[in-house]
DNA sequence: TATTTCACGGAATTATATTTTTGTCAAATT
DNA sequence: AATTTGACAAAAATATAATTCCGTGAAATA
């Protein structure tokens, strides 16, 4: 429930208050995850009454989505429209394939904890998937777009798109590799990839 | 508690009862995965009463517990004991790669389903976490037999294990390859990771 | 057959989490 | 200044799940 204000106060004690659910909400999201965080544990941590959680946030999805915004804006995740512009310039295969695992690699190390978390309640929790969607389609749109001059196949595409998908990036995080040497190691199995996608 | 049993009906209906509520276990496993299923779901699934329940399995941990022993012979993973047979008569490095894909790629059919569910909820269930524990150190060493031969290093066999893995297996099921196609690609993609992995 | 044992289910109890109700006080309006 | 509005917290009401208690009847034993 939106509303009008021309009532100066009022409208910041509301926005302050809203926020301060939203930082409570998302230190115990990244504490214990998200479906396992009850409402009186952010009322607690947040210093407020459940009722005014309910007042802010009608249901648990309008929570989550809400914290979404800030969540996105923090991780800052490849999406269709930064596309283009990260590969300006760049013109051989081998340099745009080099630029697309450092984004990636780059956004990755900054959203790990979160889309770890996130994954595990995607299909308890509908803002969750969506979240996760959208950050599959702007990663996947990153990999168009370095494939571009390459002509690669749809399939080629999809391929490499898995082989940049968070999960397998977690798991190859596992060995101890240098990040210098992580990268190096992904992108050659993105070319390994696309030779063999060739056939396919 | 285990008992002594000299009385035989009543050894066997306790034994009965016993399966009957693994059964229905594991069906609501399967079918909502571990953590939301609750006690007074099995009980009417197997039509007992849950205080029935509690008398054959004190806790969580040892109903779940039971039935990994159960989903483990339905799902006959690779263990470290069965590795070294698995690769009888394979001395090429070719071969051997084959096989292991092969080997794994057919087990992780037959328990895609429920590694994934036992995978979304292995740090809320101590028990899940071991079973998927076993799981994983049976895969690498499957992984280190079949590369034996070929003297790889510490560090290859992690990469390759990597590159075996469940949650990397899984994203790429999601194309829709045929097994054949996805399981020649993932062989050339092990090829790929070796030649690398000698470098680090 | 008489007595004891014990596996069972129904129902009570406890625990935890969600959601609504209600009274209060400060801010806004007049 | 008097009145209204609305943001809030405390606590009540619901809901759901875990756990325990207790009487019953069939199986075991003597």
């Amino acid at each position: 429930m939106p509303r009008e204000y021309k009532m100066r106060k009022r409208a910041d004690d509301w926005h302050n208050t809203r926020e301060r659910i939203l930082r409570a909400t998302m230190q115990l999201h990244d504490e214990k995850g998200v479906a396992p965080t009850t409402f009186s544990d952010i009322a607690k941590r947040a210093g407020l009454g459940q009722a005014t959680l309910y007042r802010h946030f009608p249901t648990l999805g309008d929570l989550v989505q809400a914290c979404g915004g800030h969540v996105w804006q923090q991780m800052r995740p490849p999406t269709p429209e930064s596309a283009a512009g990260a590969f300006d310039g760049l013109t051989s295969t081998n340099e745009r394939l080099a630029r697309l695992v450092e984004e990636i690699d780059a956004f990755y190390q900054r959203g790990a904890l979160r889309l770890g978390l996130a994954g595990r309640d995607r299909d308890l929790i509908p803002a969750l998937d969506y979240f996760l969607k959208a950050v599959e389609a702007g990663v996947e749109a990153y990999v168009r777009e370095a494939l571009a001059p390459s002509k690669a196949s749809k399939r080629t595409v999809e391929v490499v798109a898995a082989l940049m998908s968070f999960p397998v990036w977690s798991r190859f995080r596992q060995l101890d590799l240098s990040g210098r040497k992580s990268r190096e190691l992904t992108a050659r199995l993105i070319h390994c990839a696309m030779r063999a996608a060739k056939d396919f």
